[in-house]
DNA sequence: CGCGTTTACGTCGTTCGTAACGATA
DNA sequence: TATCGTTACGAACGACGTAAACGCG
């Protein structure tokens, strides 16, 4: 048994069982992963595929299983190189960010310019997705990290850091009816109104729905979406009232339109940034995650993932505080 | 990076950074772990360990972690075999057990002797510790399975299944003038007694302790051990009335001791089998299981360690009563 | 006949053990 | 001088790629 066997294994069985194909993605000659695989099995002592005439048809049960630790043995081998990479300084690699739109559209694009600045050869792969496939994508580990929003705790799993605080905007087209309203904005303003919203608003357990709950309103939704572009487009189009996050209306967008409440409306919400316990943090991820929220401390992050610090992190700035300090610091 | 480097750079570590006592560790010439080790350093680009001179003086931080990763690496390539192994059916390997004297001395014999005959190129190595020091061994995952007796819940690291239940027994030499004792032993007439039991009764916190305390009552140990033959031995040398497990308390024992009580006396205990969750269980470890508690089934346990059962069991019988059922088995 | 896998074979790199050398206490 | 690690060298092995054969739709 060999690291290249295991690797070569799992490559054929994520290539849906098409050697040919695996052998593409690891670089290799299709013969000599079939060789390996052979080998792989001669030494277990069991088939680890199932074969119809020359061709896999299926994995076995015992082969699903050492599939499961040979992922695990590949992890750490990766890991092990990560840490001699970060150890001598090598600012090569990739990263894969899982995240929703709003944040890679509106938060993440300076860092990433600042990112790329000071590490030309990492590649950054965005994977911009609603709140459930991130987690999936996460947890299958096919992301290096994962930024996810909550009203409330920490998502459950990894190790999760806040990076800001941020609070949801009420928005109308310019001359919208409630543009004029002389009065502070009531939840009760809204219980006429159809609004555009992201799609998660549609979940009855999130929070802006309980919010409208509390007020006794039930909330009609013209039009939802996981992209605040569109959210804001159709607002545009005079489709309703648009609630979405503050981060995400920028300064162009109060040329024609006007926003016209969200500060105590709903209740706020923490922006996380999440890691896995299990995998080493490269010098460039953290120092992304310094990008993006500049009150944490690249070294503090690598502690907390090691379990040496008590991981309690402060209560995390709002995100125009954010949004100011970078402005200063660009200037 | 090969599992072999891997392979070696543990043995070297655990050599305490001697490679010639290294490399007869692991079958191979001294030359080739120092050159695997030199190649390892080479493809990271860091020192593993420091030198002083030629021979190597400590490990370097990155290298602790690297070891770390190392161990997981190797453990599942451990597991990959013995999954191997028992698919096809092989019977031959190794099993350490950490346990108490009582276990290793009372409970597993008759159990040891039927897994022999059944697999006779199994090697048993039993590890008779105490209590903390029998988690510790496991934890570092020094032993495969883990013996140890609580009087509630279930030790809090790994998979524990609870095999037998059992009481403590008051046993005093024949002649003792408690032997004469004309009403049911009550834990007041051992009020001015001097004891003869385990060493972890003199923990503050162990269940004989507070048994005592409960009736108002400081007991005092004339003497203490983690071993049941000695603590016979002393009693008979009239150092004071024995407390110890009913396992331990044999046939020939009744001869020259007296057993005066224990029933209702002090909290039953349970003995937990505690596996490791991420270490694949060889078929002859299940069958142990199974020869200790024939109520146990080796496919739950297998199903358990991979979490695919509710992980429930039942409330296991008691000592008294599997011997019973032993001993009909083999006559 | 295309697609995909296996078998055959030659080359190249690597591992391993033996033996000699070097450094240290 | 004894102990331990490194270097040197030759033999054996193993991995890899090319080319050809085989099976299946």
């Amino acid at each position: 048994m060999t690291l290249i066997q295991l690797r070569y294994l799992v490559a054929i069985f994520d290539a849906g069982l098409n050697i040919t194909q695996a052998a593409e993605h690891v670089h290799a000659t299709q013969p000599g992963l079939s060789k390996q695989l052979k080998q792989l099995e001669d030494e277990l002592g069991f088939q680890l595929f199932a074969r119809k005439g020359k061709s896999l048809s299926a994995i076995t049960p015992a082969g699903r299983q050492v599939i499961e630790r040979a992922r695990i043995i590949l992890a750490e081998a990766r890991n092990i190189r990560a840490l001699a990479a970060n150890l001598r300084g090598d600012d090569k690699g990739e990263l894969t960010i899982a995240t929703t739109h709003t944040q890679a559209r509106f938060v993440l694009p300076h860092a990433i310019v600042a990112l790329k600045q000071r590490y030309p050869e990492v590649d950054v792969h965005l994977k911009p997705l609603g709140d459930a496939q991130i987690m999936g994508l996460f947890e299958r580990g096919q992301a290096d990290l994962a930024l996810i929003s909550t009203t409330g705790a920490a998502p459950d799993e990894g190790l999760s850091v806040p990076l800001f605080r941020w609070r949801r905007v009420v928005v109308v087209p310019n001359g919208h009816r409630l543009a004029a309203l002389q009065h502070p904005l009531a939840l009760s303003d809204l219980a006429n109104e159809t609004l555009v919203s992201y799609e998660s608003s549609l979940r009855a357990e999130s929070s802006l729905r309980r919010a409208f709950a509390a007020a006794g309103i039930v909330p009609r939704f013209s039009c939802t979406s996981r992209d605040a572009d569109l959210i804001k487009t159709y607002v545009r189009a005079g489709l309703g009232v648009g609630v979405f996050a503050d981060m995400a209306f920028t300064a162009e967008d109060a040329n024609d339109l006007r926003l016209i409440g969200g500060g105590g409306l709903f209740p706020e919400c923490t922006t996380w940034l999440v890691l896995r316990r299990d995998r080493v943090l490269r010098g460039y991820a953290a120092a992304l995650a310094e990008l993006i929220a500049p009150q944490l401390d690249q070294r503090d992050l690598q502690r907390a993932l090691v379990g040496e610090e008590p991981e309690h992190w402060p209560q995390p700035p709002y995100w125009s505080e954010l949004q100011a300090k970078i402005a200063v610091k660009r200037a």
